[in-house]
DNA sequence: CACAGCGAGGACCAAATGGTCCCGGAAAGA
DNA sequence: TCTTTCCGGGACCATTTGGTCCTCGCTGTG
């Protein structure tokens, strides 16, 4: 999946830098038309307008819509785990977890919960019509649940976490719980939901810490 | 919300049992396919042929494809409820919950994971361009976990959940792991991660259990 | 039995939408 | 500089899609 760059031509031809922020235009103007009105809902001539493109571009550098569809689930996915290996990078600690959920709370107050999750709402979209689609988003997601499970072994490995903490799991449940509680907050057009969703995962998280470990509640 | 019947007419019709079949066809064929396909992506085209219908007959009943789409959301919410009554109405004790969990579990491990929840799906889909299929929607979630709410209430007053347990934010947590696991295997195309997320709810549901209290594990 | 109202069927329409094609002009390599 | 390759703009097209409308026949009621 994460096999090339972001904006990446589909055969080989001479690439021009002209042509690469182009493409990265009309990208970015998808990804912000069909995070608003969904992916089936936006059509290529609103992407067109956006991006301040010609149909003849769109389909000099996506084959069809299909294809557009394919590479904006591929640059979501690489945005969100860019994102996501900034605050999880170097997770170590609970208290990193609740900074963590701190930030993404904060990020999703700020539309009142709308929107949700850029890959939750395309999984939910796609995940039934269009197969590679699916399995790409189910990488990301397994990707984005590694950044997680990796902190937690970091931390069961210091000793702050017990032995029977199954990082994996614990992470599967966190990632759920976040997709939930994005599902929930869109629906409410209220954060409440996906706070108290959270809350809950980090809850069960901590009862697996080890008991008065090496480091305070920072 | 429930103010009235499943299908109810817009006007007052001379209302025959034909028209109300009718009625029941379209809504109950609008059900299927949207569940498949999306909403958006379904056509007013494919609900005519799968429901046996006319386009007149959709227009007569629906006054546009909007409010065929809230019609199926009341359509959807009043039968998950109604399951999710059955379920949960006599729930009393924390197998109870397990019981819960393994039928849903079960209904969604039938398609791996395929489709989603009804309402979930619905959700990402229009709460961000139709306010009040997201306000019903909204109103469902609350109707259902307060199903959930109530039966833990009851399990606090038989002295069986621990009185600083919240039943309300037990119950949006469980409801959020539910959604989101709905997601996850839906992307997934395989129930584990539905699983792993219930079973996280509903572990930390347990950690607010009393302490050998008065029913086994059955 | 007659008649008014309702449901069924489907032809029809305008607009939107995905997709094609062609031409002019800008870049990059020789 | 000159030529080839690629980018930009947009006219154009076929199909799909939501939506309208008219007619026929059935049904229930006075």
């Amino acid at each position: 999946m994460a096999d090339e760059q972001v904006a990446a031509p589909s055969k080989q031809r001479r690439i021009t830098q002209r042509g690469i922020a182009t493409r990265e235009r009309i990208l970015e103007a998808a990804n912000r038309l069909m995070s608003v009105r969904g992916v089936t809902a936006t059509t290529l001539d609103d992407v067109r307008e956006a991006s301040q493109t010609s149909k003849s571009q769109l389909y000099h550098h996506f084959a069809d819509k299909q294809e557009l569809v394919r590479a904006l689930v591929k640059y979501r996915g690489a945005l969100v785990l860019q994102r996501e290996r900034g605050g999880l990078e170097r997770l170590r600690s609970f208290s990193g977890l609740v900074r963590w959920r701190n930030a993404l709370v904060q990020a999703n107050s700020l539309n009142n919960g709308k929107y949700g999750c850029g890959l939750g709402s395309m999984a939910v979209e796609l995940s039934d019509h269009d197969e590679q689609a699916r399995s790409m988003l189910s990488e990301t997601f397994a990707a984005w649940e590694k950044l997680i499970s990796d902190g937690l072994h970091r931390m069961r490995d210091s000793g702050a976490l017990r032995k029977d903490a199954d990082p994996e799991k614990l992470a599967t449940g966190l990632m759920a719980a976040l997709q939930g509680g994005y599902l929930l907050a869109n629906a409410a057009h209220n954060v409440a939901p996906m706070e108290v969703a959270l809350d809950m995962a980090l809850e069960h998280i901590k009862s697996f810490l080890v008991e008065s470990s090496g480091e305070p509640t920072r």
